[in-house]
DNA sequence: CTGCATCCGCGATGATACTG
DNA sequence: CAGTATCATCGCGGATGCAG
């Protein structure tokens, strides 16, 4: 997991360094990322569960930025061995800790659509 | 700038409508805007100090994220008439109102790194 | 000093079909 | 149900040169 890191060690910002809030951005920032983790911090949720929940995603970039959000340990997967099988996802420690700054996104998010008409 | 809304107004999770976390995500997820807000929070800032300040970025894309974060209203644009021309930059109400969350990214950045060395 | 214009490669994303 | 594989595309972003 730590390699995802590569990249952001060497930048020197000469305020301060920012990495931290790119790295976080780069966690988050994904295309879909902020609404799976907004899904997963309400409830847990299987594949095609997300699939539906998500309009305009397809199959193929919901697994990617699946897969992405599990190797950055902010989502967890657990394979149900029925036939057929079922897959649930939910959020780790790490991710749950986020969902303050997800909110926050939320209402701010929501006070600028009202400023801005 | 309400047009920079649309795509957004039409995306309907049945959970909760995440758009603005969207909208939020897509003002502030583009590849450097995290750094520059956070750099502007501080202190306003000349084209060039931006580009002192951030080592990597290309003048063109300093150009690109500096006019879109102007077009969402994120960032101010100040002239200077001098020869040469001197131009300066600083943070609008709404973009200041970001500092906190961009703060908390910081925070859970920094917690990120140390959690996973 | 602060940009804009142009060219261009590459990665991100979509569409579609196939699989255990 | 939950993916994987493959192909095609499209825009991001880098490099470079020009301009007021």
């Amino acid at each position: 997991m730590g390699n995802r890191l590569n990249g952001f060690g060497d930048c020197s910002i000469e305020v301060e360094r920012a990495c931290p809030i790119e790295l976080t951005l780069h966690i988050i920032g994904g295309k879909w990322k902020g609404v799976i983790i907004n899904i997963l911090s309400k409830k847990d949720t299987r594949f095609n569960e997300l699939k539906r929940l998500i309009p305009g995603i397809s199959q193929r970039m919901l697994t990617l930025q699946l897969r992405e959000l599990e190797a950055d340990g902010i989502v967890k997967r657990k394979v149900e061995e029925t036939i057929p099988i079922k897959v649930g996802y939910s959020l780790t420690h790490q991710g749950e800790s986020l969902t303050p700054i997800i909110q926050s996104m939320r209402m701010w998010g929501n006070d600028y659509i009202s400023k801005n008409e």
